[in-house]
DNA sequence: TTCCGGCAAAGTGTATACACTTTAGGGTAC
DNA sequence: GTACCCTAAAGTGTATACACTTTGCCGGAA
């Protein structure tokens, strides 16, 4: 690409003007933009499983050079949302039903940990934001705004891992949850949003009330159904449709 | 670095013999191999918080380009084993008091699960597997090998993961212990490696016994003594000792 | 002596070059 | 008509080049 010439050296802001989104994490903010760009193109149902991510093409999209598209490509590979096959080049990850079993197994296991946690430990003020979330989900169901639901049903979950105050748990949990929107992809889930929605209700009724019997089960029959309600029959690969990757 | 002129058409064995190390993941070998290699090193506390991990000096050492070392820093600072100062450079991790704490409460959480799960599901065939791991831990041990006995120590706690036949799982564990070897190494653990293996064992017949209720208190039993036996006093800064980093 | 400015060395951020691999297409032999 | 090889295009793997940032050092001014 053609190297900007701008040689004077420009007066920087202050302090380079990075916004880091969520606290934590590597890498200097070009790539890191790639990596969110993809990521979300994933999530949001933009990108289909299979779909080949040429670097060279990520390049031009991006106005940047293969070496920093590759560097989003590992890292996305890290995350499990695109495989790397050596000498083969990049794709979006399609994970096979076991897989997909395992990252319910062990959102199972981690969310159900969760919640009893946050029983002990929730304050007033926590679970009025919980509930601020819910009403939020309501309006986007209500407004079937899908994007937007489909985002905030899975933040719930994020949301929940962060009252515990722990941002360990939080990004594990969005990483896992990154996956669930590619198995839910992969696997056409017939799960009405109205249905997830009425069950984070019940949870957060259940938080409220510091019943952790209750929200245990509650948070693992959720989760319970929505892998049931993916087709988890054997009949494989989608040809790879999608034409236009992203945008 | 030279670069090999074979360029006759070698005949190839039937698929690229490439030697996955655990089945998954994305890179290709020489930055797998450096990412590795680092890893080990930081696990088997031959690299102290804090070190500079400079792109040309990697590069360097495993003979390779700048190009490549970078790619591998960029795989360890997702691992959270480095952290990426942007125009700064990589460093080993120093995970802080908080990040420690956050950490060991994941593994509670997950682990206590895990075995609770595998209560159900274990065979006879696995209980032995287990006390045959048992027993490697019990010899590395009374022979002081330090090294073999904190791998095998740690590995335990994958050797359970996998006996649910959960990659997933197992892999998130790896990651977690990982992290686990660096905050042990930031501050200073007390824990003696006969304690744990006493613990394992007690760990183990309870799952033999089928034991749920037993085996998830001694986890969790166990893994509050691995934290109490850090010093999480606030003493922090360990001035980088280790001057020779790989080898 | 202390503080500040600026220079130079070291190191990161990114683009580009080139070798090698994969893959698809076409032409030839059977 | 089919199977095979050979070749060219596309794409990955890696090295290198160059600009820019950070950092430490030196010297001069207060």
């Amino acid at each position: 690409m053609p190297r900007s010439r701008a040689n004077l050296k420009v007066i920087r802001p202050p302090a380079s003007p990075r916004g880091r989104r969520h606290a934590d994490l590597p890498a200097a903010s070009t790539t890191e933009r790639i990596v969110d760009a993809i990521t979300s193109a994933i999530v949001e149902r933009k990108l289909m499983p299979g779909t080949k991510l040429a670097e060279a093409q990520i390049g031009d999209m991006f106005k940047v050079s293969r070496t920093v598209a590759r560097q989003a490509l590992i890292r996305l590979g890290r995350d499990h949302l695109v495989t790397l096959e050596p000498a083969r080049g990049a794709f979006v990850a399609q994970p096979s039903i076991d897989e997909a079993r395992q990252v319910f197994e062990v959102r199972k296991m981690v969310e159900a940990a969760m919640v009893k946690a946050l029983c002990t430990s929730i304050t007033e003020v926590q679970i009025a934001q919980l509930r601020a979330h819910l009403s939020a989900e309501r309006d986007a169901v209500a407004r079937t705004d899908v994007t937007g639901r489909t985002r905030l049903l899975a933040d719930f979950h994020v949301v929940l891992a962060r009252l515990l105050g722990n941002e360990v748990l939080a990004q594990l949990l969005a990483d896992l949850l990154a996956r669930c929107s590619l198995v839910a992809l992969m696997y056409q889930s017939s799960h009405s949003a109205e249905h997830s929605q009425e069950e984070h209700v019940e949870i957060v009724a259940a938080l409220a009330r510091r019943d952790s019997r209750a929200a245990v089960k509650l948070m693992e029959s959720h989760l319970g159904h929505v892998e049931r309600n993916l087709r988890l029959d054997p009949r494989a690969a989608d040809l790879r449709s999608a034409l236009n990757p992203l945008a």
